[in-house]
DNA sequence: CAGGTTAATATGTGCAGACATAATATTAAT
DNA sequence: ATTAATATTATGTCTGCACATATTAACCTG
């Protein structure tokens, strides 16, 4: 007897999903090629094809050309991070969003930040410290330097009604970036911008972006105690 | 004249990401049609497709039946985490792995972890608290609740061999996962696992794992003082 | 003019066939 | 026996076509 056809991507993905889960295809074993599937789930081969990649994508499948598709014995599982402005990320949480300029000036980065963006270190900058505030609570605490060269409007832009962060996300765009996750023990300073104790745990996020070979903003983001980022595998 | 034909969906994309990031095409203003685009560039519509779902799930576009493609006003960028297996994630740091089992007991989960994972609360688990070391150095403490109907075998494991972690990965699987990430204060005990002081800013991953509707295992991970969680946006 | 029905349209996805490409296996040549 | 050339194979992707589906726009109808 044949069974019923399985005719659409998402269905020979779930079904090959549920041979793997089973152990019906164990670890490391070689499954049919995607001709052989095509035949036997009634569908093109195009069909198998995608479902497969997408599998591979997600890390359960390794594929190679002519050496066939196997089944991942260590799969490292990927977790999708959303990446959003600040202030949609506070108003998700039903929350009013405020942000507040601390300080901001032209000046030379310290040689540190320097060297993460490769840039001269006499190079000048715009630096910005600010405060993302939910419902009037400290949220998350910003340290920013901007490449005025890859960004020259923002010296024109009014912060009391945009913040950096949003501002460059719409008006600058990037082609790749850098993304560090950690935990920090907070300083004086920011312990009383966060309205937080000194040595608290903050969750603190690094990022560089790049247009092509340009660095257009390194920033630290500190983020209030009791802040989590949550996803699914 | 009519430029050179783009046949590849790669390089249809690539000069997709190029209109948008040189602003040819504004954020919210709505782009060419399919059928238009693959006119163009000299290829099939699928090509098209193919280029423009990419950039659609990567949060640059938004697709919409009737209504169009338009480029995303403010772009969500995802970051893809790699959730290897932790000997993996020593090892390809060169460090020599090892890891140590402190204390296993079957019995019943405290109330929230029960509630997290919908099961009674006298449900009777695998309790697990286990130090992972690079080159003796503690990396990562780990505190771990199996749910033993789930993975019975488990209870014949010899964990001086292989982690929980990694033989769970090779021998349950899961259909889905929650992955909180979050930054925490060391307790006493945390610090002199983690070989720290109490206070210590610590990275903390909670994972829990699902097979269906069955819950497999719920883990906190906290990794000792100066991790990093690294990736690209 | 309000509200519901119908038509139009852009994306989503399926199919069959073809060729490209990478990697392996086999055969031939030295 | 070792090395180089060649054949084989599974995946990767393009084409052209078709139909499905979601959503909007247009059209009635009272």
């Amino acid at each position: 007897m044949t069974a019923p056809a399985l005719q659409s991507w998402q269905s020979v993905q779930a079904e090959v999903m549920r041979r793997i889960n089973e152990r019906v295809w164990l670890p490391g074993a070689i499954i049919p090629n995607e001709a052989e599937l095509a035949a036997e789930f009634g569908c093109a081969r195009a069909t198998v094809n995608r479902a497969l990649r997408d599998l591979a994508e997600k890390g359960l499948l390794d594929r190679r050309r002519k050496a066939g598709t196997r089944v991942t014995v260590n799969p490292v599982r990927k977790a999708i991070l959303d990446i959003p402005i600040t202030r949609h990320e506070v108003e998700r949480r039903g929350a009013v969003y405020r942000h507040a300029l601390i300080e901001q000036q032209r000046t030379s980065p310290p040689p540190v930040v320097a060297g993460w963006l490769n840039l001269a270190p006499d190079t000048e900058m715009l630096h910005q410290r600010a405060l993302h505030l939910a419902d009037s609570q400290p949220f998350l605490y910003e340290d920013r330097w901007i490449n005025i060269a890859e960004a020259p409007q923002i010296l024109d832009v009014d912060f009391d009604t945009i913040s950096a962060n949003e501002w460059l996300v719409q008006n600058v765009g990037f082609t790749k970036g850098d993304l560090t996750l950690s935990a920090a023990n907070a300083d004086p300073v920011e312990a009383e911008l966060l309205a937080t104790q000194e040595g608290a745990a903050l969750f603190v996020v690094d990022r560089t972006t790049w247009n092509g070979a340009a660095p257009i903003t390194q920033v630290r983001l500190a983020y209030a105690p009791g802040f989590r980022m949550q996803t699914t595998i």
